[in-house]
DNA sequence: ATTGAAATTGAACAATGTTCATAAACATTG
DNA sequence: CAATGTTTATGAACATTGTTCAATTTCAAT
């Protein structure tokens, strides 16, 4: 029997929450179970439920740590250098974005997952993570809008964001067929992109 | 015991694809069970794995039926009007499908369930069944390409449409935070068609 | 009638999330 | 230090799941 004393209930919780980060990594979000991480930390499978009132709980405090990942590299200086225009940090962002889906994609994937979504008990804090973001396209689409269309550029970086997403959604579940080698999902986010701003300046 | 002359063995198959539809109405995706099925056509369990390989299997066919049914939609007269114009017809075509996904919510939730999506045995003719859901959108966009332009025109209707499935599924899924009252999804995927023709004709 | 193939069965298996009485570990008190 | 109370850990137990497969039943052919 683990002593009580070998962590704290915040240590163990997080203990918990890394040890589900490896597993995804090595197993996928399938091979992740509650008698499995009971297991690789030496605790009972019981344990888990004393911090998580359920799977879904904890699948929640995972997917937040992903949106935390994902939203320091949308902030990263490389998709957000002052030097460059607004398009080519645009691009730059789509691009890392669909890099992290491909790179960490058992965890990308667990943000669309339905049970998790349906989850809407503590909804606040998540949907204000996922809100944050849309500041970086925000502010980047800043130069195509006045001042006085805060609203009408919101909704300009949301409709691109979703834009952006569904491109890569149905590029990593292989729903699209690409319609040639050469034309890669980060491309057809680049030429969404160029279409979609030129759009923007034509409707002034 | 069920008669073996009751049904021949596509009539059977057909009966339990239409009882899992029904069930998935009533109970939705998490209460299709294969015990569930089989008690509900007055089989055993066991019969639905002579019918199918897995459950993944009839996934799949359930998720053929609804890729039928979505392309009989995009195909329907009401968005393809001669009448109206492209963009009209455009726009009734994403409106039509974000009205599908609201009415069959479990149904067109299931085309993106990670299972079924990782099943790439006889992936075959579900890809080219995905790809027919393109065509009436590449067809809406022939005026803007000229006829040398195909691939340019494929492409396109490939990023518009995937950008129109991204907004409508962030939002069904309860992933974005709509601005505001008035700005509802389908008139955020007007403002997004309207833009990115915009931007086509630009580029010209 | 007999034989043989084909279809149906349902008990059995492994694995899952989840619960909860029991026991252990610790903190507090007298 | 002993006794008591509280918190935490446990792991067996429960209900479900997909799935398998030897046994049984059904039916056509002989």
């Amino acid at each position: 029997m683990a002593r009580r004393s070998d962590h704290t209930r915040e240590e163990l919780k997080i203990l918990i929450i890394e040890e589900s980060w490896n597993i995804i990594e090595k197993h996928g979000f399938e091979g992740l179970t509650a008698r499995r991480i009971a297991k690789n930390i030496g605790y009972a499978p019981g344990t888990i439920y004393n911090l998580f009132s359920s799977m879904d709980d904890l699948y929640l405090q995972l997917n937040s740590k992903t949106l935390d990942l994902l939203l320091a590299i949308l902030s990263s200086p490389k998709c957000n250098d002052p030097k460059k225009t607004p398009i080519k940090n645009m691009k730059a962002m789509a691009h890392r974005y669909m890099e992290f889906a491909k790179e960490h994609r058992p965890y990308w994937l667990m943000l669309f997952n339905l049970k998790v979504t349906e989850n809407r008990t503590d909804a606040g804090w998540y949907h204000e993570k996922v809100d944050q973001l849309f500041t970086p396209l925000e502010k980047l689409l800043e130069p195509y809008f006045t001042s006085k269309q805060g609203k009408k550029r919101k909704i300009a970086a949301r409709v691109l964001w979703a834009s952006v997403h569904g491109l890569c959604f149905l590029q990593e579940t292989g729903k699209i067929t690409i319609v040639s080698e050469q034309d890669t999902a980060p491309d057809m986010a680049g030429y969404l992109i160029d279409t979609f701003i030129s759009g923007i300046k034509n409707n002034h």
